[in-house]
DNA sequence: GTGACGGGAGAAAAGGATTTCCCCGCGAGA
DNA sequence: TCTCGCGGGGAAATCCTTTTCTCCCGTCAC
């Protein structure tokens, strides 16, 4: 059906070792007639060599697994935009997986990257306490791995593997802090799953900062989207008519907060200071844009894929980071070789959801 | 390295095809006893069976590619999202490619698609005007398809192949007369390029609705994303200060124009009425919530995945689609077998950024 | 008791490309 | 003139699975 290497060769009157070795660009000399004639041929034919069987022989073909919750969160779509423009200049493929953050699925995707022999696998939408969980991707790693593939965590990984990491306990303590010098003193904060470790690290950092303060932090749990937003939104307000401050663990959660109370007719930040996570790029076009935890998500996704690939600097070597970076590169050795550990800085932004507390 | 069927059968004793007839879910009888040393070694050395060699004999993985101009705009995400909820049903990964809008990075993409012996190919961010650029995709079809593979375009395919449509120009319609209505008579288009076909024809549908009633339609063309909305809107309320709205061909255009009135003080839709087309996400979330034409992108997504797996219901028959479908299925011929068309609908989704135009 | 049949295991082929190895032929040096 | 060396083409092996194709052996029927 498809055009094969052995076609083209016929079709050239060359063996198929000779025909490989003018298409694949291998070193091996062949005169220039017969280079011409198999070019030309493999022209005409549209010749396309099959990746499935030059992988076979590798061992590995190019391309990168990746593991999200959900592509529609921009929170992954930012980090798999960094991973695709540097994955576009090495020429790899990318290929996405939607766990939908069900734990099960994202084990099920990662033993298909590597049916598939995947170079390497980054995983960007994990990070759940369940130790049943821990288990099996710990299997899956050491599997993988063994089999010559790499593997990289992005945020908050919970087994040994490369990793780049985000302070989210520090951004919780700046945007805390923030609120609490703004005068707030009743905030609730809408957060992520209790099981999501970058939800606990950042809840930390804001308990953290309030209770420097004595300030009050009362907290919802759901799951991370728009819709869980709005509704904790109103749930919180109407049971607890006291708060001045909502924030949540992610910007899509603040959004849906946004949104509740623009229903409401309630104005922020006069009535209701609302704050996020991760700015992800709507938050600044938000009215009033939204003061959030700026994460270096495309960089984030650039550097996890720079270290899938080996080039996170010499191994233990603390390399430079672009703009963004906190302290720059780490290792932490366990039973096996050294893992490389990538810290990136995570940024305040003061945006108009956030003001001072009015006064009553 | 990695653990082979090899490896497996000799460590359970029997034959490579042995194994593999136990492990691979073939009909083939093989004794019980058997059967449970093999499944007990593959499970104990954690086997993985090497999807390139089975894609080799298969001819093809479950392997699905889609290009895209980039999954951080809303517009593909939404569209991935709605192939993922299809493809995780059925098994399948999915490969997605940055084509940055950038022809020739399409064109590589696709070859390298079908190098991988994907199953199919999901052309999304394609519909370009020009010439040259046509002759390739279409070669590469061609190709493609002769070596078995499918292809399904989505908005504004250039070539002949299976499609998904939306009637943008129905849409153009909609919502120049939503302006028209309100008294517009001094409008702004924030267009896509030129070149892009989709953005014609939201522009031709405008036109016609505003030349029905005898108002002017200035036209400015620009990369179809956020700062090129905020940049348009800016140039063209400065040169032209008599506009009454702000229409974007992209959602993304009209929230960077949002933005921008924003940032100026200046109200919506009081001052000046703004409007875009797609209705992602979060233009219901902006302040103003944006109007727009609503195109129904996941189901987009998920009928294109239906097509390229054959499940269109048989070529030619109108399968009765989701909410959103127009008038169902339609069949067009040409020296091929038979094409299979999807018309989806549009909706007008009127929301708090358009209103009537201020008496002066 | 022997021939036929069938269940089931293994050897072999296939699928597409690369790489190693072998070998041929030609030019140069002895 | 013979031989050594080397440039370069092709046969064969390899990667991992699946799918024939063989073949053996036990059983049943005559």
């Amino acid at each position: 059906m498809a055009v094969t290497l052995k076609d083209v060769a016929q079709r050239a009157g060359v063996s198929v070792p000779t025909a490989s070795r003018v298409l694949s660009g291998s070193t091996y000399p062949v005169v220039e007639e017969l280079r011409e004639r198999v070019k030309a041929v493999a022209l005409e034919l549209d010749y396309v060599p099959n990746a499935q069987a030059q992988g076979l022989l590798r061992g590995n073909t190019g391309t990168i697994g990746v593991l999200v919750g959900d592509v529609g969160d921009p929170y992954f779509s930012e980090i798999v935009n960094g991973i695709h423009e540097r994955a576009t200049a090495e020429n790899l493929l990318v290929t996405i997986c939607h766990t939908e953050r069900d734990p099960e699925r994202e084990l099920g995707y990662f033993r298909m990257l590597q049916s598939h022999r995947a170079h390497s696998v980054i995983v960007a939408g994990s990070g759940l306490t369940d130790e049943e969980y821990r288990q099996g991707i710990a299997t899956r790693v050491k599997s993988f791995r063994a089999a010559g593939g790499h593997v990289v965590g992005i945020g908050t990984p919970v087994v040994e593997m490369d990793r780049v990491l985000v302070d989210n306990r520090e951004g919780g303590r700046l945007i805390g802090r923030h609120l609490t010098d703004l005068g707030h003193r009743d905030i609730a904060l809408i957060s992520g799953p209790e099981a999501l470790i970058s939800s606990q690290e950042r809840y930390e950092g804001m308990k953290e900062a309030l209770d420097e303060v004595g300030a009050r932090l009362l907290v919802h749990h759901g799951p991370p989207n728009r819709d869980e937003g709005y509704r904790a939104a109103g749930e919180l307000l109407r049971e607890h008519p006291e708060l001045t401050a909502l924030l949540g663990t992610a910007d899509q959660m603040a959004m849906g907060a946004l949104a509740y109370l623009r229903d409401q007719g309630r104005s922020v930040p006069e009535d209701v200071s609302v704050a996020g996570f991760n700015d992800i790029a709507v938050a600044r076009d938000l009215s009033p844009s939204l003061t959030t935890v700026r994460l270096p998500l495309r960089e984030m996704g650039k550097i996890a894929l720079d270290l899938a690939l080996g080039r996170g600097g010499p191994r233990g070597a603390a390399g430079r980071d672009d703009a963004q970076s906190a302290d720059g590169g780490a290792e932490h050795t366990a039973d096996g070789p050294a893992m490389i550990e990538r810290h990136l800085g995570v940024e305040l932004m003061v945006r108009q959801s956030t003001g001072p507390v009015r006064s009553r």
